[in-house]
DNA sequence: TTGAAAGCGCTAACAG
DNA sequence: CTGTTAGCGCTTTCAA
């Protein structure tokens, strides 16, 4: 059915070990019988494959992305920032979403690894990072993405203490003291540390007998969460006044919040100032637009990808922690313009 | 480095033929070595490496999708469905964008090729769909994704034409007179059916010496296109007057030229009626929600997939050209609530 | 510089 | 039911 090396060795009068030769040291082949070979593969239209050639000891040029959910804008922009690099290198990208699913994600490894990817880039869910190791113990080159990793291996993260502080400092700048944060499990070890950034900017903000963070949870990363999660709070405004700065955990979950919020007649910024987190696109677009933290997802994306790389590539590669700084954008659901 | 199936026989004391067969008609073994054999398996955390199964005559369980971009919202819900149906099969999926270049396409279907996935999902470029002949001919599957196909192979598609009509006749029914289409080669065909979709619903609704479509070009499907359009739109409002009524080709065009109407003073609705197109997410979250032809990304994704898969293993498949009928969903920026 | 041959990890006959 | 064997398409020695 396909063509096969040996087809073109037999049209250029060659052996299969001279055509190898052309695909792979090309230098070491005259000039002539190249060109002939080559003249053969076109006219064939010759399509080495990859399998065999990975049976025959290369490497598979082709690695895995492991994440939550393609159709989150967050991850999407991610996955265009690995798609960019690994495209320019001639690899391919395999992808397979976890949906946050602890067995999905050591299932997906599994797949990859069956595959024989070279590299494996995995944004962990909540319980993950742990299978890396048995993914590197088979050789298989991995970096974590949007989680913080050891010595000995590379990741790609944004720091999201610092992002929680700056959020807070934000809010505190405005006058608010009543504050809560609007996030969930979905995201773990991301959301408790936007959180403890919470804490930290309320602690060291001097103030003493502050009351306490009010933190609503919420079992998604999701709009229709924050609609929930607005509900709630006006719920139980009647028994605590309502919080008049809120962090959420991501932009989604603002959005909804605000949303839930204006519907009940509460006015933002007026009345209550919202802080999303990511900042993605949608953040800008919506009625109010939302001040948010900033994450360079693509970049992420990007650097991560070009971490493995250089991993799988090359002979003193040396593991390094990439941290990214967030950035606070400052929009109308703080500030009004 | 990983472990073999030969590893495995060893330590289960038989030959490799026996843990193939456990691994692929498992019936015709012994109960007790089956077991032995598992346990093994277990014990050595074995992992078949499928490209040396591919060349022993196996299927890859991995297809393809090509598309324009993950980043984008459309494409982006299409490849979850994609995977959705893909995961459950225990597929893996491998993804590349073409950002509408006929090259690049032409490029990764060669790479999907040389990785020797079962099938390939295609969303072709402005140009291409052409190249899928030789994919065939190589024996990998295919379906044509957002694009008809012919009789001799699977395709999943959306009506525009019909889209086209339904947004027109919403503002004809509204009373709104002068027309104006804003799209772009981008997505070329989409856009193109979309147009005549608006010219047929135009010519049949009886008016004589009706005005023809006004047709605003951009370069890009993309929010920064439609604002451009809208300062197209108004510089030459001296010599013609502003349309009452705009189909865009995507959401994304809508919010731009709704954005770039507004800070111009426009008002929509009330001076301006503007549908969209997709009906993605974010045309309900936006200042001013938008009425937008509704095309179902996920159900397309996901049927492809099915259509794909079968045609992998359904000995007697039948080609289907699917063709989705799209939805008009009225929001504020045609009426006021 | 090229050809011949061995082997990568696995599947699929075919004997036994 | 299980072991043996011959490939699958390619790379990589090693001789010639």
């Amino acid at each position: 059915m396909a063509v096969t090396i040996e087809d073109v060795a037999r049209r250029a009068g060659v052996s299969r070990g001279t055509v190898s030769n052309v695909l792979n040291r090309p230098e070491v082949v005259l000039e002539a019988t190249r060109a002939r070979v080559l003249e053969a593969m076109r006219d064939l239209d010759f399509i080495p494959s990859q399998p065999a050639r990975m049976l025959g000891g290369l490497r598979n040029r082709s690695i895995g992305l492991v994440m939550h959910d393609v159709g989150h804008p967050f991850f999407a922009e991610i996955a265009r920032g690995v798609e960019d690099v690994v495209t320019r290198e001639d690899y391919v990208l395999t992808l397979t979403s976890t949906r946050d699913d602890a067995e999905r994600e050591r299932s997906s490894l599994r797949l990859l690894i069956a595959q024989q990817v070279s590299g494996i880039l995995l944004i962990p869910t909540a319980s993950g990072a742990e299978d890396l190791r048995q993914v590197r113990e088979r050789g298989v080159a991995a970096v974590l993405l949007d989680h913080e990793g050891g010595a000995n291996e590379c990741s790609v993260a944004v720091d999201d203490i610092r992002g929680g502080i700056a959020a807070t400092q934000h809010l505190l700048g405005l006058g608010h003291r009543r504050l809560a944060f609007v996030g969930g499990p979905t995201r773990g070890r991301q959301h408790s540390d936007r959180l403890s950034g919470m804490r930290s900017a309320l602690a060291s903000s001097g103030g003493r007998g502050r009351p306490a963070v009010h933190v609503v949870a919420v079992p998604a990363d999701t709009i229709a969460c924050g609609e929930e999660a607005a509900r709630t709070l006006l719920g139980s405004s009647a028994r605590r006044p309502l919080p008049t700065g809120i962090l959420c955990g991501n932009d989604l979950l603002a959005i909804g919040l605000m949303r839930g919020l204006s519907s009940a007649g509460v006015s933002v910024p007026d009345d209550v100032a919202v802080v999303g987190y990511d900042d993605i696109e949608l953040a800008t677009l919506v009625g109010t637009p939302i001040t948010s933290i900033r994450q360079p997802m693509y970049e992420m994306g990007h650097t991560a990808a070009e971490l493995l790389l250089s991993e799988i590539h090359d002979r003193n590669h040396t593991h390094r922690n990439v941290r990214f700084v967030p950035e606070l954008v400052v929009r109308e659901s703080t500030v009004r313009p």
